[in-house]
DNA sequence: GTAGGTGCAAAATTTTTGCATGTTA
DNA sequence: TAACATGCAAAAATTTTGCACCTAC
């Protein structure tokens, strides 16, 4: 149970320590890998405490990133997904079926070469890599998909 | 006027060739490299076409990416942005404005090492470094801005 | 007790869909 | 003219906001 250090993080930096953020951030942690959307941590969450509201999920989670506990993702689908404590990582992403892999590939994309850097002060990457997944990519060496 | 090739390419797929199509095509290219969002690229074909609707500018961009004349990029504000025949490059967004810069990074992140890939046959890539621009990083370092 | 947090409901955004009508080839 | 494309309006889905009430400290 990591989400201990998140908890004694929001009580240094003068944040009230409610239900509602131990329930998101024990989701988190339970959902660790997964790249769940709000709504995915909002039904984990709502499994204990049915009376949690989407608002409360979203400015919780709009906290913890702020804080530096979690990362937000875009994964090209249209909705957030979140991370808690990430190792820096890379994602595959199959655009047929959506599925997402985690991709351990240390880059240290921080280092841009200065040249090309247009004087931004770089403190995070994010890199989706796009293509099939083996269960979407066996049937298309013989027939070219209709889409 | 590169949206030749596009129109051309529309002919031949067995797709018609609509005002509707030829607009959102000559208003790709004008924006090229400005990253327009959906709504940006209505609104440029409206002024010369105002009666045309959200929906079919939706419509067309999907054919666009999926024909690979165009692709659509998430950079993180909840809306999908799109660049017509992009050379591959990353991005470079400010966290603190929403300003966004071309990043002519040539990083060919479709070669991953097999024993990472996953089985997956990877297509494309999309690389977002996230920061401070120079104007939003200026006054930083007396001051924390309140947003 | 008070500052801060939450639930609810409504709104705002972006994107998709159904269907009658219009248009390209 | 026949298949395809569009406009419109409504729906879906995600995320944000206003406000009265509640609670951790």
């Amino acid at each position: 149970m990591n989400s201990a250090a998140a908890i004694r993080r929001y009580r240094r930096s003068g944040h009230k320590v409610t239900p509602q953020r131990v329930a998101v951030l024990r989701a988190l942690e339970a959902l660790r890998g997964r790249h769940p959307a709000a709504s995915d941590i909002l039904a984990l969450v709502r499994r204990e405490q049915p009376r949690v509201s989407p608002a409360t999920v979203y400015r919780i989670l709009h906290e913890l990133c702020d804080m530096g506990q979690a990362v937000a993702l875009d994964l090209g689908d249209g909705r957030a997904r979140f991370d808690i404590n990430p190792v820096p990582h890379a994602h595959l992403v199959c655009e047929a079926c959506g599925r997402v892999e985690d991709l351990l590939w240390s880059l240290d994309l921080t280092r841009v070469p200065d040249r090309l850097r247009k004087g931004f002060l770089v403190t995070g990457a994010q890199v989706t890599l796009v293509g099939r997944c083996p269960a979407c990519h066996r049937g298309e060496v013989t027939a070219i998909p209709s889409g």
